[in-house]
DNA sequence: TGCGTTGCTGTAAACGTTTACGGATGGGAT
DNA sequence: ATCCCATCCGTAAACGTTTACAGCAACGCA
């Protein structure tokens, strides 16, 4: 692996300064004959220049970092589906951060912004502590939070209606003739945690339901932990006839242990998703979700921190993304779900539904490899 | 954003000369006394050291890019979130490409390598051309290759086994009596595309079965392109017993269509994937499927090049994956499926199966948030 | 007293760029 | 012939580190 070649080498080469090497490599005005050389030379050499000293001088380094807690989830892969095109679009490389929900890891990678290896961050956050709230303050650079974050905080931030997202499905399944509509939550820690629980408390309300604590369950946002809730459920209160879940994973493990139970879906028990994700549309019968424009929002938290870049001192902005129902089988059936065509199982090339045609893309350049 | 310190800044705070701060943060021998004033007046500075100047220095980024097709397919994915771990323990950031499978885009991505923005690469390319023989051998950095490629390109390589992956398939369908066995495939010009067309062949041949065009389609990787294969067969050949599918996308479609036109699965028509993405735990009926071990090949990739990256002078490797079947109910039916356990599709945290437990997590862990 | 050690520190060069500044050259105007 | 200006280019400094080297002080020893 032999030591490259620098400006030096081509200056040397070229008989020229390093100056001139400089200056034609980046297109300001040089003699013509000067031009010739110096770029035969690169030719001849395999010049390429490095982005490391480029970096260092003039303190940008073209790479922007996403930080989110598991890129296993289908939630965080939308969102870096869309945030990937959007950065390399405009020059910059992107940097993953896996930080397993762990506030330590969070709070790490805003401090790691001291280091300047990326000029910005898009960052997910699964709890907001008032370390992230300084650490916020403190951060070295542009930051786009997505999720939830006080007005004070300083820093751009999408977010989502879980609130009218929750009221949507619930508004769905009371439509359908539901009245026992169980909740099972993720945990109540957690920022969206939190906004759900307080959203089906206040859905309930509108639609003049009784809140009934039987009908509620707590467990985490897995699939596994999903079942075992909503085994406790139907243990504790066999009359439900819906169920929404705080996630599509969550909603997945359901579906199995009612198929377990006996229990039809939807004609018995109707179940609704949220998130929208890939998963929603592939699972049988095909679920019923909210969608939080996990695409929107990644594709929003991009144009937002490119904006910042090009703009530094900008007021911070909030930017919010209206959640929509994607009406599918667990809720009417499939031979109804056929009909809202758009969000059904068959045809769509295995993506989330929104983001990709918002984004201008065909079904077929979506599709999976 | 005020500009932050430098060890300029800390050795004037420190009245200490600036080499004497950079020992100190380095943890070279240094008088008590000294060692004290720094890391007092780097404290009270908030100094974070500047990567990009330590990187410039030390001709070491600490970072290493992934490039593949579609950060969006479900097997790249697998393998991303197996690399991820691996080279963050290790001190390495991990940057991403999408390429969209276009061979100029990947050969972009090798000569990038000549900017010096990542210590090494982790690339699957799709189509293997001359033009990536080359790149290849003129990287400036160290490259790992998913997917096979020539003995002699002198890169780490790690494979997997098509061959007997497909044969697995066709042994355990034919074992269930199946003799019609269709083959739905993906570009003929692709890497894994021609290594399935040539595994089929092989294994039908294994199996004393004839080949039949009539039983054999190519479309795309994708679902929509799966399912109008698979009509396209059906109409052909009505007689089929058994799909085989050139990946998990394509037997979602032949699952979608097969509900369609009334036949049963597995009853009338058995279905295998292949892949084992998490996708298949999740559609209905569980779908059985080749796995090719994205999880553990992503896994040896980065080992592989951490390893490199220590010891660069080493003889190139290359790594194979042996294949392994997840028996599902696409070709069992659920109830068999269910004694598989292992691959079933209730239970697990929606994980792909293998990998996570090989990397000795537990299911709670993997589970997606 | 002088010299060699030892232990610590500071100066300066280097990594590979970009860019401010000034010097050289040549042409046109006076 | 002189002066001015424009054009092009080279020198050198700067970005923020690491590190080779040399200097210095203190000390032990002859």
């Amino acid at each position: 692996m032999a030591e490259g070649p620098t400006i030096n080498t081509i200056a040397r080469h070229a008989g020229v300064s390093i100056a001139s090497v400089s200056r034609v490599l980046n297109g300001l005005p040089t003699r013509e004959e000067t031009v010739r050389r110096v770029l035969r030379a690169a030719e001849e050499l395999g010049y390429v220049p490095n982005s490391v000293a480029r970096s260092l001088k003039s303190r940008r380094t073209n790479q922007v970092a996403f930080a989110m807690a598991d890129i296993g989830n289908p939630v965080y892969l939308a969102m870096v589906r869309e945030i990937q095109p959007v950065l390399r679009a405009a020059g910059y490389r992107l940097l993953l951060h896996s930080t397993d929900a762990d506030v330590a890891d969070e709070l790490d990678v805003l401090r790691g912004l001291g280091e300047r290896y990326v000029d910005g961050l898009i960052m997910i956050p699964l709890r907001v502590t008032e370390g992230h709230l300084s650490a916020l303050a403190a951060a070295r650079a542009p930051v786009v939070v997505i999720g939830s974050v006080p007005e004070g905080a300083g820093v751009d931030n999408v977010r989502t209606d879980s609130r009218t997202g929750v009221r949507l499905a619930l508004d769905h399944l009371y439509g359908l003739g539901r009245r026992r509509i169980a909740f099972v939550n993720g945990p109540a820690d957690t920022v969206p945690g939190a906004a759900r629980a307080a959203a089906y408390r206040e859905a309930l309300d509108a639609l003049d339901l009784p809140y009934d604590e039987d009908l509620v369950e707590v467990g985490d946002f897995y699939r596994a932990e999903g079942a075992r809730a909503v085994r406790a459920l139907l243990d504790r209160a066999g009359d439900v006839d819906a169920l929404m879940c705080a996630n599509d994973l969550i909603a997945l493990g359901a579906l199995d242990v009612l198929r377990r139970a006996g229990r039809r879906v939807p004609e018995d028990v109707a179940v609704v998703g949220m998130d929208d994700t890939d998963l929603a549309a592939v699972a049988w019968p095909s679920l019923t979700s909210v969608s939080l424009g996990s695409a929107r929002r990644g594709r929003a938290a991009a144009e937002l921190l490119l904006d910042r870049l090009e703009n530094g001192e900008r007021e911070p902005r909030v930017v919010t993304v209206e959640p929509r129902l994607a009406v599918r089988a667990s809720t009417v059936g499939a031979r109804a779900a056929e009909e809202y065509g758009e969000n059904g199982a068959a045809g769509e090339a295995g993506d989330g539904g929104e983001g990709a045609r918002e984004a201008g893309r065909t079904a077929g350049e979506e599709g999976i490899r």
